[in-house]
DNA sequence: CTGAAAGCGCTAACAG
DNA sequence: CTGTTAGCGCTTTCAG
């Protein structure tokens, strides 16, 4: 009914026009504001102007016609002509590793929100680690002009530093650093969680700790590791190496079962990333080894889905949805110190893994208690 | 060094171009067509000629000048503009209810990874399962000329289905239906799920088996549903009424938790996702229920890390990797019969939560297996 | 093989 | 308050 309505108005009007050469109906928005301007009998400018509410004020009666062209006609602005014209869409870029990842994954997910609210779509890339790949977004997004790109940064390469500076494109790191960038930054307070979790552990007197980190030593999973050792020591207490492995699960468990195996007898385990939480307790399962019992866990990052973990996981959290908040707001707001670094707060989640006894009158209601 | 001698090179040049009003150095790229043109000394035309491999083709001495010209001024071509011109973007949009659900990141990872492959890049919306969401997405994403849209409905309401019909940009269903959609579909074997599902239920010799499901009855849960009742009622096992409950697991929980306190004793479970899954295994845990012995559990979707569950969790996957690539096979190939609908097979894998007993010579390795 | 020029749809001075 | 017009940066037809 309506899409008969606009058709026939639109072939009644064509004929009209001054480019008419029986375009076929592809995509893009076919009502121009050309059209819209005819029908309200207006110039194209006031269409604008009403449309975008300035910048040059338009006379009631006007405004209704063009209104009501608009909404007869469905017009809807054609946003790349838009952004061409405005050097700029309301558009985000996210770059992340692994948007299949819990953690990431529930950064999109809150990174979109955030958007969304401030009215910007987003943009998705997932590098899988390499830094080509994300070179390859980092040059695909801002050729759209988006109003900036977050980066979860792979791997800190001279490649990605030579261009994440020389970008015509504004640009947030978030959750892990990368040395000589000076722009905004915002990150999780990963050596303070590291040393929330060593503090945590020898407090149920552990005396074995280990460490279960990621492949490599970059941020964050290195700042994590770092505070571990630091309480530790601090605390008197033995300082361990610290094991490593890939992040996913099975790499974790696989880690885990030679930690068991080996000589040095871990009674406690400090996964750096959830993920390798749940490789650890899978091993501990395997193995016949009781958490927390004979081993204790305790994770960092803080994602709702610990709670139905076997026993539920004992974590370090970050809260996500303000994390990404501000990251898009660092994005949005093009503040003065564009050096600026932010660092977000950590919070311990004390549940079974660790030792800690369940809550008395818990009914397990919880999955946004993160 | 690189970004000095652009720098240079271009303020020799601007005084000289036919528009320079002392422009800020803006987001979008500074460097254009008309710069490279000028420094290669021929036409934009045959920039363009060079740059997009055609349609005219070029003199080997020519393309040659025009490319060091490229290199020299790091040239980068604007997107917008590009899309403005050609009338679309290598973009896709991908709509999806809560791309921080286990299953949906699945998802929206596999479709960017399928999509990249094919040069475009992707947009993500989070609808939270609200209609007026997915009808903004579907209009914000189409303004941006994407090659096509891929979405996974929230709810078959009136206000999408007309939005869904009348929009000016390709579109195509994934994972659900919605009545009176004639685009291209693409869909798992729901139907065949569920009946796989009760089968291997019954073959364990469960006599007391329940479905749960999400809140409501559509697609595709409600066909999981469907197909498990008639494989039972085929089998000439007791029909149950289904349970239902929201898609987080702290809900499945809630809900299972209550089946188990009443009266009809299940001794098994089939949950249609593999959230709802997760929740009757904490249910169970928490209500001393032993897994598979006193309740079997089969869930649906197939996620990896179904495999780190306790016990690990028996489920009838999808592909999400080849069921991201069909759709997005679908939104790039405008095909003959639009009106396709490609079902996707399903495939048991048994773990040990369904009763079945663990594997051999299992090592435990697989994360990847689905 | 190369160049001039007409758009793509929208914004925003700059006159009326 | 409203209309004219010159771009935004790129593609492509149509002449040379």
């Amino acid at each position: 009914m309506t899409i008969r309505t606009q058709a026939t108005e639109l072939a009644a009007r064509l004929p009209a026009g001054p480019t008419v050469r029986e375009r076929e109906p592809v995509a893009g928005g076919r009502v121009t504001r050309d059209d819209v301007a005819r029908l309200a009998g207006t110039s194209t400018a006031v269409v604008s102007y009403v449309v975008n509410g300035g910048p040059r004020p338009v006379a009631g009666a006007t405004r209704a016609r063009v209104l009501a062209a608009i909404e007869q006609l469905g017009y809807r602005p054609n946003a790349l002509a838009r952004g061409l014209s405005m050097r700029g869409v309301m558009l985000l870029g996210l770059v992340v590793p692994d948007a299949a990842n819990p953690f990431f994954a529930r950064l999109v997910h809150a990174v979109e929100r955030a958007a969304a609210r401030r009215g910007h779509l987003l943009l998705v890339g997932n590098t899988a680690f390499s830094p080509s790949a994300e070179e390859h977004y980092l040059d695909a997004f801002s050729r759209l002009s988006p109003a900036a790109l977050i980066v979860v940064n792979s791997a800190d390469t001279p490649g990605i530093r030579h261009v994440l500076s020389m970008l015509d494109c504004r640009v947030v790191l978030l959750h892990k650093r990368v040395i000589g960038f000076h722009g905004p930054l915002v990150i999780g307070d990963d050596y303070r969680g590291g040393w929330l979790a060593a503090e945590h552990l020898v407090g149920h007197g552990r005396k074995r700790p280990l460490c279960l980190s990621g492949p490599d030593r970059e941020s964050p999973v290195a700042d994590r590791e770092r505070g571990f050792s630091a309480a530790l020591r601090a605390a008197g207490a033995p300082v361990t190496s610290v094991l490593r492995s890939g992040f996913l699960r099975a790499e974790a468990m696989r880690a885990t079962l030679a930690a068991i195996a080996g000589s040095y007898q871990p009674d406690a385990i400090f996964a750096t990333t959830e993920e390798h939480a749940h490789g650890v307790l899978a091993a501990a399962r395997a193995a016949g080894v009781r958490v927390p019992d004979d081993l204790a866990v305790l994770a960092m990052d803080g994602l709702p889905e610990g709670e139905f973990a076997a026993p539920p996981l004992s974590t370090v959290a970050v809260d996500i949805a303000g994390f990404a908040d501000m990251a898009v707001n660092e994005a949005l707001n093009p503040g003065p110190g564009d050096t600026r670094v932010t660092v977000f707060g950590v919070r311990l989640v004390p549940r079974l893994s660790c030792g800690c006894a369940p809550a008395p009158a818990r009914t397990s209601t919880s999955t946004t208690d993160v």
